[in-house]
DNA sequence: ATTTTTATGTGAAAAAAATATCATAATAAT
DNA sequence: ATTATTATGATATTTTTTTCACATAAAAAT
């Protein structure tokens, strides 16, 4: 799981982003739901889907203010206004990829970002080869980056970069302006109290599964 | 987030996979510690690398056994050899991957997991464009997989499918005997207990990142 | 209209995770 | 050799997260 260092009354604080993955994962569920021809939800439909207690699905309205109706569930149209508004899904969010690798790549071509929300505007790439600035999300060497993230007031940003070039290029990210960073380095990345950084990082990730697959110790399925 | 039954000292404990995250975290910066010439490192070194506590390394080094030395820190031949063992790299790892779409493609040319002794054995595609049983990593159908599966006996699977596939390869992958899937695709999927899934979605990481940089929201949720 | 059923919402309790404390052993200094 | 320092390792404490339990409101049944 992700900590986030997240600044609070002039105080540094590690802050466990679990419910709002939650939170995620419900909107998620409750938008099949709806596609499903549903108008209704209820906390034990949720569990279900997320293996988790119902408990745990009304504190987490609870604590973020989402109510319902005594006996009569959760109204669909209002959770997703909710979550909405939560999630900060109102508008589109412009974000930028550095480093046009594979990683790079596939997050270029991701198509669940868009009805998500997430618009691409450039990328941008060392490699002479690779750049294009002429395609449809325009591909610009590293140099253009600053300008960019500040002409178009980006926020968030895709670092896709080689390890040892991590530090480098998210220093100049923030100083650029970034202040949300999807992060697939594996390295351990310092920023400002001000920058969310969001580690994706796929080593761990087979680590974790073969520590579990091959040491035979075997996983909790609720 | 995915919880998992560990054994200690005959005893079953619900375990989450925090600290094995932390395990895999604590190796890449030993590894890195090694590289500038260091033999040994401080409970202080880590707890600064990745923003913790030095209490949370010991505790994490005195759950999973890991001894050091009173003042003279812990050894880091010794601490590599102990992290090996414990997530389980001391022989190469075979796994496929099934989907070959960008986040596949980009699974497939990721460079990190030969070092790490991951080995990506083969492809498995729907779309028959796509295949290739000639390539360096064989492309093959989906028709294939169950019987390319039990006769190398992968136990490790990367799921990048569409969703609306996601729970359908899964049951193959599962029936074909794969214990560990990495899975890309943002559906809750079931398995069996004896199957551990990690989940990586990309849409949740985006909106946690939204959230906190569009919300304005630095503190606790209470 | 009254009773029964049922799902929410919340404070209390339990469980889990992180942190603080400190005795102890290893090292360094005198 | 003796004393002072320092980092581990075990235990205690605190904090965070999850679950329980039940009063309450809304709906359904009688």
């Amino acid at each position: 799981m992700i900590d986030y260092l997240v600044e609070n009354k002039g105080e540094f604080m590690i802050h466990r982003n679990n419910h709002i993955t939650r939170l995620s994962k419900y909107k998620m569920v409750v938008k099949r739901m709806r596609a499903l021809g549903m108008n209704r939800v209820f906390s034990e439909n949720l569990a279900d889907a997320l293996d988790i207690t119902a408990s745990q699905v009304r504190k987490d309205f609870s604590v973020f203010g989402i109510t319902g109706k005594k006996k009569g569930g959760y109204q669909i149209d209002e959770l997703l206004d909710s979550f909405n508004r939560l999630l900060g899904k109102d508008v589109m969010r412009d974000a930028v990829i550095v480093g046009y690798g594979n990683l790079g790549k596939a997050m270029a071509h991701y198509s669940g970002f868009e009805k998500e929300q997430i618009q691409i505007r450039a990328i941008f790439e060392r490699d002479l080869e690779k750049q294009n600035p002429e395609s449809e999300v325009p591909i610009f060497p590293i140099e253009a980056m600053i300008p960019f993230i500040k002409e178009h007031q980006i926020r968030l940003a895709i670092l896709a970069v080689p390890n040892d070039a991590a530090q480098e290029v998210l220093d100049l990210l923030v100083q650029a302006g970034v202040q949300g960073v999807l992060n697939f380095t594996s390295i351990p990345l310092r920023v400002p109290a001000h920058v969310v950084v969001h580690d994706i990082d796929l080593n761990i990730a087979m680590e974790t599964l073969t520590f579990y697959v091959f040491s035979g110790q075997t996983s909790k399925q609720e």
